[in-house]
DNA sequence: CTAATAGTGTCTCTCAGACAGTATATC
DNA sequence: GATATACTGTCTGAGAGACACTATTAG
């Protein structure tokens, strides 16, 4: 083959995905992490993620890997892509330049193992983020990786809907409200923010349903798209 | 990590970095565009870029490639990574994973061609994105990865300083405003900016200099960084 | 009834935009 | 002098935060 001939000559690298899954369980902000079953590293927690295959596109590989390891269907999450790590020595390995994405969405359900894993489980960011070595160290450079994520998704949460990423299909301004309040890990004003996030033109779209899930007035349903701009923007302190 | 083999089993690809290198010349945002001289997409016009060495930092490729295409060193730009392109079907050579870099300059030189390149040139962006083809149309998938550079960098004048990377390390409010009407392509109120710009806490430091570029009341000048958030956000209609 | 959550009204402060007015340079 | 650019003042309107108040549910 002649393609293969000619991409011989280039310099090669195996190039990898590796996920940062978010979601928010009991008001805080939670990651999903594996215990990795295989060297390097066996035993010891890490994002999921893999090789991307020889015809594979990266996010097809993002959501490959979604599935394999989270047991998480494209429609269950909001994937972006977040940043690629390549230090020539972050994989024991060999090269391996990975491309990382940022999974978020609402609920996930505790998953299983997969093949290479010997268990997958969400835990709060802190617990990975706070401490500098001990069990809950994470693999590779991904604490790095999953500092990139979250700080992402906090910024991104000030001038687009992406707090809805976090949110079931219809939602309460009460429950994105908590949602803001998990990720930015502050307590805000449920009056103004009501406000605030219905005024923003073209964001909250009513559905006209209403629900009231945990006592209290029932509450009006929207839906909303997580990646329109928000306008204005719900700023941080 | 998925795979279960060896390194040497490890499905390979190449790892390249292309550079989106933005200016501000006459008013207009300009990118650097190289002309190739070699298979494929020769006598095309391209962004500057190459491969990623086999022990070499993604980050230092962008700097080496920036040295070697466009002579440009590493204190003429702030370089930040932008997003990584590597759809199957991307470059006829093989498989090619594309790791995007933005870079941002002040009055940078117009540079000549390097060991690959017929010729390198500095354009407006309108020149290569207003057009679905034409004499100017640039190989590979570079006009999707120059309009991401772009919006990025539009982006990113709103809610930081990113401004100030296309700025001498010097610059009055005026020079700093006109950058903001190129990259945006609108008219400003020069009374309204110059206020809110000193008023954002932390971003502009006076020199205590003062100076005369143009004609009219000399102007006080500044310093900044670049990456310092603004607070608040200078915002787009 | 109380407790809890949803949503509105209102006040104050800050900031954005419009634009008039003043300051200081070149010609 | 005219002109150009650099600022400053001032008014108005929109939005943020604080918080009082009303609405509607569960128990």
């Amino acid at each position: 083959m002649a393609k293969s001939k000619a991409a011989a000559a280039l310099p090669q690298s195996a190039v990898a995905v590796d996920l940062v899954v978010l979601t928010v369980r009991g008001g805080e902000l939670c990651v999903l992490t594996v215990r990795r079953g295989i060297p390097p590293y066996q035993g010891k927690f890490a994002l999921p993620g893999g090789f991307v295959l020889p015809d594979e596109d990266l996010e097809a590989a993002a959501y490959r890997e979604l599935a394999e390891e989270a047991g998480l269907k494209k429609r269950a999450v909001t994937l972006e892509q977040l940043r690629t790590f390549g230090a020539p020595g972050r994989d024991p390995r060999g090269r391996v330049v990975s491309v990382a994405y940022l999974a978020m969405g609402a609920g996930l359900p505790d998953p299983r193992g997969g093949s290479d894993a010997l268990s997958a489980q969400f835990e709060p960011v802190s617990e990975y983020l706070s401490r500098r070595a001990g069990p809950l160290a994470l693999a590779f450079d991904h604490k790095a990786i999953l500092a990139a994520g979250v700080e992402r998704a906090r910024a991104k949460l000030e001038y687009t809907g992406l707090g809805v990423a976090f949110c079931p299909p219809e939602f309460t301004v009460g429950e994105l409200r908590a949602v803001y309040e998990a990720v930015w890990d502050v307590t805000l004003d449920p009056a103004n923010f009501h406000r605030k996030v219905t005024n923003a033109s073209g964001f909250l779209v009513p559905t006209g349903g209403r629900t009231s899930r945990g006592g209290g007035r029932p509450a009006a349903l929207y839906r909303a798209d997580p990646l329109v701009p928000l306008h204005p923007p719900i700023m941080r302190a």
